[in-house]
DNA sequence: TCTCATGTAACTTTACATGGTACATGATGA
DNA sequence: TCATCATGTACCATGTAAAGTTACATGAGA
């Protein structure tokens, strides 16, 4: 099964915007994800539809943040990307007509929604100003050029 | 992402197992998860090697359970079913040069470690002893016919 | 020795996320 | 006004992993 890496993406361009006021165009954006403009844009319309992100067309246009990263949790960013499957592992069946199978989705259906509420929890918990906060502290110790262009440059 | 059900699916036929001394053959065990039998045996074989399972060829051969139900963890078919992925997400990139990426790493990995740990502990508080029984009261309550064959069949 | 059943390699199919192309829309600036 | 830049999005291509399938070897009864 091959994992979703987007929240993961997301969240590295989210900093880097957060850390500079003018627009980020999606070309810049894909550099820094590894990946396509198109993809970005398609990643991103769903933060920018739950205002997370605003986006702007023509010269000097580009991506933005359009709301306090104080006041911009992972869960959000996770609701804005459509709710993506959390678990890899899942019943077999949702209602099965075997009582044996019963048994069985019942026992794991409650430890899955275990896991799912704990990691979806810890989302809520962090800010995306915690993170840039943390990156603070990374770059105070081994300070270096963390331009966007040119860290991601190939 | 397609969602992995063969913890779910095995141990439904792990259940019917442990419930009839006879050996099952791939087919009657593939009717049960509605695959076919080159799937089921290709499941099982981790089972098998690890000794959760027996299996005979020839008349009268088939899969039988080769440890009490009550020594067999989720945890231990897990296992036998080679760890496959827990969650559905991952970070994008496990050693990034970028310090913003490790800030982001490091928020989420720990939130997806904490989520993986909580559900392998439940996969091994729970016996298949104890979701036999859990079986037994819901037959209890409403029971039918529910042989293996008879229940399963289209 | 015939039949039944597993063991397993190899191939095909299916599902789906991602990658990529094309083009419409709209904003900016000369 | 017109050229340019950037997003919006429909549509198609591609890569990949799980599941399904076929084929045949192996071994155990009857």
């Amino acid at each position: 099964m091959r994992r979703d890496s987007r929240l993961s993406g997301v969240l590295h361009i989210l900093l880097h915007m957060a850390r500079q006021s003018e627009p980020l165009t999606s070309e810049a954006l894909a550099r820094a994800m590894a990946t396509n403009p198109v993809v970005v844009r398609r990643t991103m319309a769903g933060l920018r539809d739950t205002g997370l992100v605003h986006s702007e067309k023509g010269h000097g246009g580009g991506w933005t943040i359009a709301r306090d990263p104080a006041r911009i949790t992972l869960h959000d960013i996770y609701l804005a990307l459509g709710k993506p499957d959390v678990l890899a592992m899942s019943n077999r069946n949702d209602a099965p007509g075997c009582l044996v199978e019963q048994a069985v989705n019942e026992a794991l259906g409650s430890a899955f929604a275990e896991a799912e509420a704990l990691l979806l929890r810890r989302f809520s918990e962090v800010t995306l100003a915690q993170l840039s906060e943390s990156f603070d502290r990374r770059f105070a110790k081994r300070g270096a050029d963390f331009a966007l262009e040119t860290i991601h440059a190939e």
